[in-house]
DNA sequence: GCAGACTTGGAAACCGCTTTCCGGGAGGTC
DNA sequence: GACCTCCCGGAAAGCGGTTTCCAAGTCTGC
């Protein structure tokens, strides 16, 4: 490998000149040496070793970001508004998949802070075991202690910057809309009740149905994902409306009634959350909660990046998006 | 931050000592002291720092991921075997995306050589210029010249291990397929011609109609993506089966049908290319070639891995899957 | 009881770069 | 022409680890 000190040898000047003229320094360097050291560095095929500006200068340029899953298009979303935003900020990123093991979240963490990274970014729902929780949260304090920084989309419960989509508003929103074509016997597809995005969704949908007088819906646990939904669809009963509390369980929904004959809107009516863009050509079109996915990862490393010290948690708001796997009772 | 000094310092041992029991080595340390120091390390919060090591070491546990776009399940998929395979070896992942930009390709390459991940996959089709083409091969022997490894995902172009589809015979087999079930009048929505694996797919289709003595096909160009296949469809002539060269764009295409009351596959047939896991829930399922993405992934990484010395070219046949998109011609 | 083979702990060199601190020369002022 | 600044080049001290090389024990076997 060439080094600064081939380069500066060739060009017969000091290392310390080499390494203002080759990467960004505030010093000045005449013409003359500064031609030397970069014809001699193009020469060679100089590429400075980051590993060492990185322990030199005691600050990298690399951010991490964890997610669940890639292939899911919800995270593929939001990683990639993240991943925008940092190379606008010429920030490298490093992606860890959990595959929605929370324990692997804390293993990235650490993993990261080894690296130390800038920041880094959880990305996705919580869970509901004030254990694991925890000791996320010290493996977070570990890292910020250490002048690391950290953001957060899902539930504010780490202590760090979050960008938080309303679940409940949307989901009571969503079920306000619902009710309002005339349904009133509901299911709601709720994923996982460990899964905070997930109860959350559930919970709001059910109480806004309950303060509109309508009766509890039929509320059926399963899988976050599409064979989740598929599953779950199996077992409502008799309600007019589905709610599945993410978009990719719709679909699972509607395979799984297309498969049995049952018409989507005409026999039941379905809606998911999320608005996931890959859907948008789905048949038929899913009714749903959007969410800026893109804006929302963005807005994550902004906040991690962000030096202020009090916590910031932002709300996003979900926006009701009525399509055609709905209907209005007769 | 926590340094080994510190560690060192408060078990009362040498820094040589500490790293032995901390950081994997293969020298013994006596049970006292290990216990002392893994329990000064516990008591202070100490995480090695990577960058030093990697410099020490020379060697680092990272590899890099330059894809066009993550939020394509094409690159997701591919993207996460990828990854898959990185974990279960231990090594972390920095993944790029180009947005289709070869420029940035070369910039990526250039940027992991400086940060000397311990091997690239450059995945997506290679493009058809060979000004492009040759600085990409020069920053990549850059980077091999240092002891780095690469291999990619998409045509052999670079001169470095390559998983590679077999995008005409597939393409091929395809149409033979198609022609099999009577149709003889065939558009190719065929992407931008730049791009090898769209030409690939669409040379392939369009001599294997030629070898069976069919006229051959209208071909439209226009992107890769969704969009392009929306736009292409509109223009097709009076074909009664339509090829688009990637899945994505035959969902394109057939959102357009069913926007203009055109019915698949009654008064048109379409097939795409590549078999997307998320459109399994399509309708109409569409008729494609399976590309197994994942492994496809995880042993583009096996191969960049490999010490082996002959540069290693692997054929990745596709298998044509008929479903509801075509129809048989009375 | 002792030479020789193993173990185990520590000092120090080194990985490749950044940056502080110095010093010498050029340019400006009176 | 003396004096002060400025500007720019280089020497060297880190950054936080790893690993080589020594030295001092600790075990063997006879």
């Amino acid at each position: 490998m060439v080094t600064l000190e081939d380069v500066a040898k060739q060009a017969g000047v000091s290392l310390a000149t080499a390494s203002r003229v080759l990467n960004g320094s505030t010093r000045q360097v005449g013409a003359t040496l500064r031609a030397r050291v970069e014809q001699a560095a193009d020469e060679l095929g100089y590429r400075a070793n980051i590993a060492a500006q990185t322990l030199a200068r005691g600050a990298s340029n690399v951010i991490g970001i964890v997610v669940h899953d890639l292939t899911d298009p919800y995270f593929a979303a939001l990683a990639d508004g993240a991943m925008r935003a940092a190379a606008t900020e010429g920030l490298l990123v490093m992606v860890g998949t959990t595959h929605r093991d929370p324990e692997q979240e804390i293993a990235y963490v650490a993993t990261l802070h080894a690296q130390r990274v800038r920041a880094v970014l959880l990305v996705g729902s919580r869970v509901a075991d004030p254990g694991v929780t925890g000791r996320l949260r010290e493996e977070l304090a570990r890292y910020q202690e250490g002048g690391g920084r950290a953001a957060c989309v899902g539930q504010d419960l780490l202590g760090v910057d979050t960008v938080a989509p309303a679940n409940r508003q949307g989901a009571a929103a969503l079920a306000r809309e619902l009710a309002g074509l005339g349904h009133t016997r509901f299911a709601v597809l709720a994923g996982p009740p460990h899964l905070v995005t997930a109860a959350d969704r559930c919970a709001g949908f059910t109480e806004a149905l309950d303060s509109l007088g309508l009766p509890a819906p039929q509320v059926i646990r399963g899988p976050f994902d599409r064979d989740g939904g598929y599953a779950a669809a199996q077992q409502v009963g008799d309600a007019t409306c589905v709610f599945a509390v993410n978009d990719v369980m719709a679909v699972g929904a509607l395979a799984a009634y297309r498969e049995r004959g049952v018409r989507v809107p005409e026999d039941v009516s379905v809606a998911g959350f999320d608005d996931i863009v890959t859907l948008r050509d789905h048949v038929p079109a899913l009714t749903t909660v959007r969410l800026p996915l893109k804006d929302m990862g963005a807005r994550a490393l902004e906040l991690a990046l962000n030096e202020d010290e009090p916590i910031v948690v932002e709300q996003v708001a979900g926006e009701v998006v009525l399509r055609a796997s709905v209907r209005r009772m007769a």
